[in-house]
DNA sequence: TGATTTGTAATATAATATCTTACAGATAAA
DNA sequence: TTTATCTGTAAGATATTATATTACAAATCA
């Protein structure tokens, strides 16, 4: 089970541009800080957008947070760049035997508990807010100062 | 975020030997049933063997399920042919820069709140034992027919 | 207008998962 | 003890998915 990396990268676009408002994150300075290709960065920013979470402009616009970072969530960033679907968190295997009784029901007999995996996920990341984790970052650098 | 098809085979696996105790589950049987291919029923074989789970052996040797059904959760078959692992389950992105702020901190802002997410699917898997499966088989079982 | 940056497509590369073939070794039944 | 059957495992092929690269039009603002 490996989520891709694209959650992370998320995270990382969110908080730099929520932590450094005075500063101007493109995506080529977030590919630098994320250590992965401008383009994965620019993608995101689309998916973000579209989640109504960023604000992204061409040219020399700045990119903005649309809303305060209290009411921003993990799970929000999540859903915003991946799929919430259950089957397309955890993978079911195809082509399972009709006629084998085993085979027939297994994807149903699994869905429920893959459902309520999905729903523990969403809880944990739902209760987490960019805030927080602006202030964690504050804490880790006085920390190691 | 994607789960291997491993698990839910495994879960398949185990499903199919403990109902039908009285038949002869082959990897070939198995492949049939479960879609995929023989070889990876038996490398499945060989890690359920590994978490004292699954008794295989060679020949026409007779392949049982090494606990009782109600002993048997579905996250000690995650375990058993997945990682547990939480960077396992989920990935980070790797190369950030050691630099700026965020790139340096943000596995360490991220670990926790991600370990917590694998605990919770823990706890939802721990809770689901083979003994229920086989349960909510015979009850669709008996609602289809 | 010109420099800069996003948005997006198309293609290439890399990483991972699954399939296939092959065969040695274990097992039990004839 | 021989034979048929099955597991265990390795090696290589193919498929799938993720990420990187290149390219360029459109947007933006100084």
């Amino acid at each position: 089970m490996r989520v891709s990396t694209q959650f992370p990268i998320a995270v990382h676009i969110m908080l730099m541009i929520d932590a450094f408002p005075d500063k101007k994150i493109t995506s080529e300075v977030l590919s630098v800080s994320a250590g992965c290709n401008a383009v994965i960065i620019r993608n995101l920013f689309s998916k973000l957008n579209n989640a109504g979470l960023l604000d992204t402009k061409s040219g020399k616009g700045k990119t903005t947070v649309l809303r305060p970072a209290e009411e921003i969530t993990l799970w929000d960033i999540y859903t915003a760049v991946e799929s919430d679907e259950t089957d397309e968190i955890f993978k079911l295997h195809q082509n399972t035997s009709e006629t084998c009784v085993v085979g027939s029901n297994i994807h149903s007999l699994l869905m429920p508990h893959l459902d309520e995996a999905a729903v523990a996920i969403r809880d944990v990341f739902s209760k987490v807010t960019l805030a927080d984790l602006e202030r964690e970052l504050t804490e880790t650098i006085a920390k190691n100062a």
